[in-house]
DNA sequence: TTAGATTAGTCGCAACTGCAACTATCTTAC
DNA sequence: GTAAGATAGTTGCAGTTGCGACTAATCTAA
């Protein structure tokens, strides 16, 4: 059936590469685009078969959720690095499903104040523990130590791809 | 302009988070997603703009320069874990520029070999310097322990969700 | 005040990609 | 040998998403 996957190369070996030739299954750009797919369809089974939802409306979901108090599509679309566009038939379908629901911002009426709805809310938390569940079984592979470092090295890597703001950065548009 | 993209959170803070709220830029597939989407972003620079290849057929050109010997397109879908469909259609886009060349096996009619051209190999050769040298300026806010210690890491991940083989399975299926 | 630039959000369009059906070929079982 | 099933590759179709144009509202600067 199917033949080796790694031809002539050994994850564990560490010779230095020649400059001519690229393995894809050393190449970071290339398992970090496959594992985030891999990832999101283990996810995708918890918010998609069960409660119909694709990934930017989870991202609204889960931005709404978070958050406390009302926000703009345009805030969601910054923080999930979303297009607004996507964004926006995001909320169009969720709020035909009484999900979210909006009110005008008389301060600004280019805007609307998104919220989630009572019903919202309820999917939010019940599909909370469920996510942060496969989230850990996902990890499961990890200790806890190996977590923690994982997830350093992402933020450093975040953050020089200013993915990420900086607490500095954050304080600094906060504060005026 | 932008408000802060990490309301009430901080990424260095270690306080356990309630099980009832995500924190979007603390949870590891959304992290995973945006940083590929990201990484792949920065890499396209180099092969879309200016080489007027998408991404699966570099991942075609990848896989073929690679390797010495020819191999088929299923082979080139399971190395990638990108559909055949996919493949297929980059091959002949591939194939229309001349960087990427078949021939039909003999031994079995259904498939057929595929190989990188003159022209493909001096595209290859072109292209992958700069794909590392990419790489690499990506990773460089790491340090060489640190990259090593990633690297590890993701191995540990894509291992237990079975991305890859273990050299026991690749030997396994190599031997018959 | 007012013209020009900027921003929020929507929508048409086009590109991309996965699915599934299809053809051609090969393998297996009888 | 033949029928049924499996496999390689292609293609039509439909769903998704990013881009860019558009409207409406706001901000800026003279």
């Amino acid at each position: 059936m199917a033949t080796a996957l790694t031809p002539g190369s050994r994850e564990e070996t560490s010779v230095r590469r020649k400059a001519s030739r690229l393995d894809l299954f050393r190449f970071v750009p290339f398992r970090l685009n496959r594992l985030s797919a891999e990832v999101s369809a283990a996810l995708a089974g918890e918010y998609e078969a069960r409660y119909g939802l694709d990934v930017p409306e989870w991202r609204v979901l889960a931005t709404l959720g978070f958050r406390n108090d009302a926000c703009s599509a345009q805030y969601i679309s910054d923080c999930t690095r979303t297009h607004k566009s996507t964004i926006s038939r995001a909320v169009t379908a969720l709020m035909e499903r009484q999900i979210v629901e909006r009110v005008e911002n008389a301060a600004d009426r280019r805007e609307f104040r998104l919220r989630l709805t009572r019903k919202g809310r309820a999917l939010y938390e019940e599909l909370i523990p469920r996510l942060l569940r496969k989230e850990q079984e996902i990890l499961s592979c990890l200790s806890a130590s190996e977590r923690k470092l994982f997830a350093a090295l992402l933020g450093k890597i975040e953050r020089s791809l200013e993915l990420v703001q900086t607490s500095q950065e954050a304080d600094a548009k906060e504060a005026y």
